[in-house]
DNA sequence: AGCGTGACCGTAT
DNA sequence: TATACGGCCACGC
């Protein structure tokens, strides 16, 4: 269990249609200062069937300029498929923000207390 | 085993 | 409004 393994759980948890950046999952990680960690855990992905990083934005709401599959255009273009909406490139992110509720929230935390 | 680096974020000048 | 820097973790040399 490494701090990479909490990292993509949480990134796993965001729905369709939902967004969330790399401050946000750092701090559900537990530690809001490992935002740099998300970004490098996402570089690395080993499962990007499963782990949805084009769901995971900077703090502006916009995506990541070294994205992988094809350039920022096309992260935006699968997160437009998912009804989110980008004002002058950047996601709304007051309304397109995922909150995990307080189911989501003990899961993240049983997850996180699973490591012993 | 040490060092530099990276899909970031907040603070200080 | 810009630019600079420290913090954090894993990976490769």
């Amino acid at each position: 269990m490494t701090t990479f393994d909490r990292i993509y759980f949480i990134v796993r948890m965001i729905p369709y249609g939902r967004v969330a950046s790399y401050g946000q999952i750092a701090a559900l990680a537990g530690n809001p200062r490992l935002s740099r960690v998300v970004g490098y855990a996402l570089h690395v992905n080993p499962d990007p069937e499963n782990i949805p990083c084009f769901r995971v934005v900077n703090r502006e709401g916009r995506p990541s300029r070294a994205f992988a599959f094809g350039g920022e255009n096309r992260q935006i273009s699968l997160l437009e498929l998912e009804g989110v909406k980008f004002i002058d490139g950047c996601v709304d992110m007051s309304s397109f923000r995922w909150q995990p509720g307080t189911d989501e929230l003990a899961a993240i935390r049983a997850f996180m207390a699973d490591e012993g």
